[in-house]
DNA sequence: AGTTGATGGTACGGTACGGTACTGTATTCT
DNA sequence: AGAATACAGTACCGTACCGTACCATCAACT
């Protein structure tokens, strides 16, 4: 009987209803954030039960009764790491984008966001299945980009002629690269330049009215 | 006194002279070959000694008379793999680009890319050391982009109000992030459509006599 | 109060890894 | 021929890791 939900300790939310995907209680609250460290910190070396349960101050036995091994303990933290940008339709293509590369400078730039990432690549490039939720998270961090493209087109403010998901990797690329790849800032000045190369690659009139 | 070089075994080409980063006998070049072979196939998590000397078809000890540690293995596979595009003089930014294209598109699009460039990438995230030897490699790689940028700035053909590293990512971004985070392959016509709206981006004019 | 269940701490078994030492053999140089 | 060297094969040691078992404790519910 899966539905034995009887008492629960110390987080005063009540108890888990849905599988183990979404944990709410603060104990793997706690693994979750710890293991999000441990990858910023010393990467898939670190990534160990023994210290994920010191990090988390936590035993392993807690860890091991919320998932059945360590694969599914990181696939847990990828579906954690993994959040999509939220834009909506505001009418116009260049606050939308503005929109969304303030979204991605500020995701891009928090503390630890290379390594991690890169810690979930080298995993995702070499397990199928963690692979394949690393594309299902990607493909649904894009919806929104796409969306936003997509109105563009449709409203005739950018050139229709060039694949959505080209335009998407165009867009997304440079910024990724140097995040993740160079590892330098994403400063104003460098998403300014970006956003204007990108634009004017579009066939965005810089002077148009509305 | 480290300057003893004596008879060598199976390679004609005699002895190595060098350090240890140019390896150029036939049991270190099939030890770097197994290596990557290994990181591709199976990433960090199958790059161990032992199996590297059974991919090798070497001993352990072998491996351990050239390189101190697994470290240093690892960063002689760091050097072997990083190899920058050629890309001369041509005259005409438009040539010479199609040039650097076709140059990343058949590094990019080789097989097992994806997952050694992952491998890669992670170690170099939270080892600084590593790091830094990436960092050398790929500013070494840029070199060759740099030089043709700048000489279509100089001659005119494209826009000279951006920085130069900016546009490196820009043009490097969208066919580096399809290759490595998307897994994609890079086919001629994505080539032509990232190499469309760079164009663009930059002020080329496509009409433009010479 | 008593029962139930989650937790922390710890110890443990089995396995795998990194690196070294040792033995016998094949090759090159003197 | 004899010396020197590099090699394959293997055994080995210390360590670290994953996952489980055990036990005492503490909070919530009946």
């Amino acid at each position: 009987m899966p539905e034995a939900q009887t008492g629960a300790r110390v987080d005063g939310a009540g108890t888990a209803t849905g599988d183990a995907s979404d944990v709410v209680d603060s104990a793997g609250n706690a693994i979750m954030d710890a293991a999000i460290r441990l990858l910023a910190d010393g990467g898939l070396t670190a990534f160990t039960t023994d210290r994920l349960a010191a990090e988390a101050r936590v035993s392993k036995t807690t860890i091991y009764r919320r998932w059945a091994d360590k694969k599914a303990i990181f696939r847990a933290v990828l579906d954690r790491w993994g959040a999509r940008a939220e834009v909506e339709d505001l009418g116009d293509f260049l606050v939308e984008l503005d929109q969304w590369y303030a979204d991605r400078q500020a995701k891009y730039n928090q503390a630890g966001f290379r390594p991690v990432a890169a810690s979930l690549m080298e995993v995702a490039a070499h397990d199928p299945e963690i692979g394949e939720a690393m594309s299902a998270d990607r493909r649904a961090s894009w919806t929104t980009m796409r969306e936003v493209l997509a109105r563009a087109i449709e409203r005739g403010e950018i050139d229709d002629d060039i694949d959505v998901d080209h335009l998407e990797q165009f867009f997304l690329g440079p910024i990724y690269y140097r995040a993740l790849v160079d590892g330098q800032e994403l400063d104003d000045a460098t998403i300014a330049v970006f956003r204007r190369l990108a634009l004017s690659a579009v066939g965005y009139d810089p002077n148009r009215t509305r």
